[in-house]
RNA sequence: GCCCCCGUCGUCUAGCGGCCUAGGACGCCGCCCUCUCACGGCGGUAGCGGCGGUUCGAAUCCGCUCGGGGGUACCA
């Protein structure tokens, strides 16, 4: 594979930060990491190393935040550096297997912009990067460990290892395998009790196992020791910790970034790499996305861990990707609003933290309102078409499209979600026979105001132009100068007549748009 | 239970031993604008988990403690 960028550059590059606070403790050695800006000569040889990264979802169902929060620091340190994204399904674990989801998974990153060099469906060097189509690319790595002496088999039943687990935590020691299957022919250990017909096979994890490996964001970083860690299942797939490692050598991945969730795991990976003659990796370990509660993200508690969901709120992929490239990072120059392209210039494995950030909607809604009022009216409309599309309002007919047009400047700074258009505009599209007024409006604003609706009704049924002027002027003159109200006190009754609603886009905008004919049978309606 | 990771306003963050009586953003509160709701403008609220060290000086370094999280699978 040649000399990669590897991790001491990297990591050189940047490390300002995490000082040797980290380090364990004992014979200290003073970290000599320069500063900023001061970077090394280039790569051995002076030929710049392509970096080479992956995001590997597994398709068990609704694409998860996560892998987009994943992608996104993939792919702004792939892009910065020249390099390319790999996309690999990681289907081995057949159970939790959804077929649908990994079509999910491409149009999610699709719709986020981010854009993958290689992967199932665009084919590449390395092909295939489905697992499930690699199953022969990893037995001859198992029978070379088995070989080797680092891997043995196991014929120990879950049963069995459940309740030596047990057994282990009431005892207060690790949990961990008991190694019973050892050194055993299948004949020795089927005399022994808990015994199955199909062995595992398992890592034969030393007591010298490195522990300790170089994270791009956190330093020097210590693990648990493994356990003996099966590696081909019963049903011939092997588990996610081979096939990783496997995979991401053969696809010549550089920089391996993922979830805090595997730090602890990382020792097992190391010593595969190892055990196999391969140069490691460089690792990054991404702080998780948290629930309110702090707990790692979950579909189950926080419905924003489906990304699904942020395409039916209407939420816009630039203001997502801003938001999630806003957690656990933040650009040098302190700018909260960027693209894409501004995040992947100035990244820097360094900047990103070592807490996870709560996945807080408040700040998204505020982003994604700052990304709406930006958009072109035309862009506007054509992603609001959707929503009003499926609450049955729109039809794309020319009076529709008319309608749209004339209303989406009225509500661009009224939402914070491309999903709010369908309630702030349900008056405008609704049909006569469904327009209804809500009863906090026709309770708040419609109690006494038969002589305002009357008085409005008789100036505006003359007017021959009607138009946001006309309608305000004649408005204006019949409740304001010859009834004497207050322009807020003359417009509200008007407004529950008219939009059914105590709220609504600007009255006099929202009756031109309505037309005489509707404007006047509703005021009629409502007296 | 055992192992590992992490701890700055409610939330996202800046901070790299003196520039910090800790800065910004979201949220929240108030005021202005105003036909409602928003947008926009202005102002305010609120934080270094605790205790010990090191140092002339600590949010920044060290230790302990407390708290949170993750892992502990023939899931990924």
């Amino acid at each position: 594979m040649g000399d990669r960028l590897h991790d001491t550059a990297a990591w050189r590059r940047h490390s300002h930060r995490h000082p040797c606070r980290r380090r364990p403790a004992g014979p200290r050695q003073r970290c000599h990491r320069p500063g900023r800006g001061d970077r090394p000569a280039d790569e051995p040889g002076g030929q710049a190393m392509t970096v080479r990264l992956r995001v590997a979802p597994s398709p068990t169902g609704d694409p998860h935040v996560g892998t987009a929060y994943m992608s996104l620091f993939n792919l702004a340190f792939v892009r910065q550096q020249g390099g390319q994204f790999v996309l690999r399904i990681e289907d081995t674990d057949r159970a939790r297997f959804q077929a649908d989801s990994e079509q999910q998974v491409f149009d999610m990153l699709a719709w986020l912009g981010l854009q993958w060099d290689e992967g199932p469906d665009k084919g590449g060097p390395y092909a295939p990067y489905r697992q499930s189509e690699r199953l022969d690319t990893y037995t001859p790595y198992v029978e070379q460990l088995l070989a080797q002496g680092n891997a043995y088999h196991c014929w120990c039943t879950p049963a069995r290892l459940q309740q030596m687990r047990e057994d282990q935590q009431a005892r207060k020691v690790p949990t961990g395998y008991d190694r019973l299957c050892v050194g055993k022919t299948r004949e020795q250990r089927a005399e022994l009790p808990g015994c199955s017909d199909v062995p595992v096979v398992r890592m034969l994890v030393p007591d010298d196992a490195p522990l300790s490996f170089v994270d791009l964001i956190r330093g020097q970083v210590n693990a648990p020791r493994p356990d003996d860690q099966v590696i081909l299942k019963a049903d011939g797939f092997p588990t996610y910790h081979l096939a990783v490692v496997v995979d991401d050598h053969l696809m010549g991945i550089t920089h391996v970034v993922r979830g805090e969730e595997w730090i602890s795991s990382t020792p097992k990976h190391v010593l595969l790499y190892d055990w196999l003659g391969w140069e490691r990796p460089a690792f990054a370990h991404m702080p998780l996305l948290r629930n309110v509660d702090k707990s790692k993200i979950s579909k189950r508690k926080n419905p924003a861990a489906r990304l699904t969901w942020f395409v039916e709120q209407g939420y816009l992929p630039e203001a997502l990707l801003n938001f999630l490239g806003l957690l656990g990072y933040s650009l040098p120059s302190g700018e909260e609003i960027f693209s894409f392209a501004e995040m992947s210039a100035s990244f820097d494995w360094t900047r990103v933290n070592t807490v996870g950030p709560v996945f807080d909607l408040d700040k998204l809604g505020w982003l994604n309102g700052h990304y709406l009022r930006a958009l072109a009216p035309e862009d506007l409309q054509a992603r609001l078409i959707p929503f009003l599309r499926a609450a049955g309002l729109y039809d794309d007919s020319a009076a529709h499209r008319s309608l749209l047009a004339g209303a989406g400047p009225l509500i661009q700074t009224r939402m914070a979600v491309l999903s709010e258009c369908v309630d702030l505009l349900r008056f405008l599209f609704v049909t006569d026979r469904e327009f209804v007024v809500q009863d906090a409006a026709r309770e708040k604003s419609l109690g006494d105001a038969g002589p305002v609706l009357l008085a409005l009704a008789e100036a505006l049924a003359p007017l021959e132009e009607w138009t946001t002027a006309s309608v305000q002027t004649a408005m204006d003159a019949a409740l304001i100068d010859r009834l004497g109200l207050k322009r807020g006190k003359a417009y509200a009754p008007v407004r529950a007549a008219v939009c059914g609603s105590l709220i609504s886009p600007p009255l006099p905008e929202s009756m031109a748009l309505l037309g005489q004919q509707r404007v006047l049978a509703r005021l009629r309606a409502a007296l």
